[in-house]
DNA sequence: CGTGAAATATCATAGCA
DNA sequence: TGCTATGATATTTCACG
């Protein structure tokens, strides 16, 4: 994985676009079927997806876990605002935290927003606490998911 | 892909869990890599990867895609509480906007949150005002990510 | 950037422990 | 659940337009 992100808009032709559609919907398709999608051989493929990974585009393939068959049957959000003092020792207590899944420092009154997985309400209160020395919380749980996490080109 | 996930929680062992990890690293490893890689066959490797799909602990592989590189350069959250009679209205013109690429429906005051990229800055304020007669909106930009989203088994 | 062809590697299935 | 064996596919490289 090279680190030679251009910052600039790197616009992806109709062919290149298809192909990270079809990645996205199963990262696992096989050359040779993305390019009999697209038309195309599947060297040409190969290259374009050598492209699109050199280039930054495409930074990497993931397994998609859902939580919610391994136990996790709540989501929640939480924002904190850290008291003073007391950044950095939020950060790595947030790192510290392996149901925290996503973590972002924001602008405004709330100063972190984290999305958290639970096996039970019961396991809220705890986590919670272990921050409540360091920041303010306000905590949201998550009852549906109108727009499941989708993909922008 | 079946539909037979289970409520409860199904415990992985250490090779599933593994799996998982080599597949959250790279979804395109090939089987047989990862048949070394946890000193097995790769049609034994195949199988558990199966069962792994069907009974929904993996639900999907995916290409990742880098925001930054298409010329995304903001990341935005946010808070909408939907004006009365206007939930339905709310939900489909968030899902029309493709910039949000994630929106919770959650308890408390808020009651919508959404994961928002922006070109640049001044697409932010068309986009709130698409929202602004169904909903009141509380818009925080993301400054960093102190915690990219990651894998939680 | 694209192709065809050939060498190498991987996948899928079936039969057995 | 796992392994070996095997035929069918897929990936990768290269010479060339």
């Amino acid at each position: 994985m090279r680190n030679n992100l251009k910052k600039e808009e790197s616009q992806l032709d109709g062919i290149d676009a298809r192909l990270i559609e079809l990645l996205y919907d199963n990262a696992r398709t096989p050359v040779t079927e993305l390019a009999r999608a697209v038309g195309m051989t599947a060297p040409s493929v190969n290259e374009r997806l050598k492209r699109l990974e050199e280039s930054g585009v495409i930074s990497g393939y993931r397994v998609e876990v859902n939580p919610l068959v391994l136990g996790y049957s709540l989501m929640a959000i939480v924002r904190m605002r850290q008291l003073p003092g007391k950044m950095k020792a939020l950060e790595a207590q947030i790192d510290s935290i392996a149901e925290i899944v996503e973590c972002d420092k924001v602008t405004g009154d709330d100063c972190y927003i984290a999305r958290l997985y639970l096996k039970d309400i019961s396991q809220l209160d705890p986590i919670l606490d272990s921050i409540s020395e360091l920041a303010d919380t306000n905590t949201a749980i998550v009852k549906s998911t109108p727009v499941t996490r989708r993909l922008l080109i």
